[in-house]
DNA sequence: ACTGTATATGCAAACTATTGCATAACTGCC
DNA sequence: GGCAGTTATGCAATAGTTTGCATATACAGT
């Protein structure tokens, strides 16, 4: 399983809470794993039972208290053992694609719509990834090893999403084809 | 769930059976929505007891006999009303760019060897939907709307190969200047 | 004859993910 | 004083996926 891999390597620099790790979730590495936090708390203490992972209690002023998890020295080593083993390729599933089968005048506004709304969450997030990149992996030669590796991971989610807004540009040029011409025959069949 | 309605649109101009399916999700569908040969079986059973598929024994001579499935008025009609709807945005999820985050000069190596076979397969399946977009989709502006969204989809697996290919070249190259680094630091502390 | 590969289908257990609901402390706003 | 919103955690049911096993026919090669 690679979320409790996952999880382990966002507490690789930093102890966090179940929250916070939620949260860190929807950023950088949620791009890779995305997990609700049902999910998350439910793993922190499977892996807490483990010995992967030790917790601490955190009593806080002004908020609930939390429960903040670091990697045991097991958990360093069981994380550096799974990066050595075989991955394996969970293909992506996206319903928007498979709906582009089912293209028809009917649904093509339909799908014009949902292309918009994608657009603007990719742009969205390139934008921040690149702040990010350029923030802390401006100059990559010269990081540490791991942060490399890190710079890689961000590069390609820069990529993606450039790759996706270029394609669902077209893709919406090509679907305003399909609006026109279908408005031309309503328009001249309301004649 | 996109499981039954991917089965749903393989099935909009085929009848197939359930092996047929397997082996076309393997292709073109599969790219975004991937599935088991159980997963689809029980799909197709459960697709047929609720009435929006209908099955036809066909005996074979020279292969065990096969049943094969085509959509109903029904099916189709549940079809169209699930691509109206809202898509769930399943983010991938993906072991090896995990992985990057714990980058080392450790494990570089074998992070490379993945990245490499990640990239042969990569390669073949461009070549694949090259060939398919040569042959049935060169002029895109001349195809029956369903097509063209069909051509849309294969042009998004296509970009999506070459970027991860562009981007597994990057990655390769600075993996093999950590490995070059570490490789210096051994062959320095052997003398 | 034996082995491997392809065709063709299926059950059952284990695992992973989603959805709905629940609790509780505190902040800021009207 | 009430209500919405954020922080913080969790249970339980359902849905979906993977893994391991099982069966059976037939062809091609050794």
């Amino acid at each position: 399983m690679a979320l409790n891999h996952a999880i382990m390597t966002a507490l690789l620099d930093d102890r966090l809470s179940g929250y916070e790790l939620t949260k860190s979730f929807d950023t950088s590495l949620g791009f890779f794993w995305k997990a609700s936090h049902q999910q998350i708390y439910k793993a922190l203490r499977d892996l807490e039972k483990q010995g992967l992972l030790e917790s601490e209690d955190v009593p806080q002023a002004g908020k609930p208290d939390k429960v903040i998890y670091g990697l045991t020295d097991a958990g360093r080593e069981a994380l550096e053992q799974w990066v050595l083993g075989d991955s394996r390729v969970t293909e992506s599933k996206d319903d928007m694609f498979v709906k582009f089968y089912n293209l028809s005048a009917d649904n093509a506004a339909h799908l014009h719509r949902e292309l918009v709304e994608r657009r603007e969450q990719d742009s969205a997030r390139l934008a921040l990834y690149q702040r990010i990149r350029e923030r802390h992996y401006a100059e990559p030669g010269t990081l540490p090893v791991r942060r490399r590796g890190i710079y890689l991971a961000l590069l390609a989610g820069i990529r993606h999403c450039e790759t996706r807004l270029a394609w669902a540009e077209e893709a919406e040029t090509l679907l305003e084809g399909i609006l026109e011409e279908a408005g031309g025959v309503q328009s001249a069949a309301a004649r």
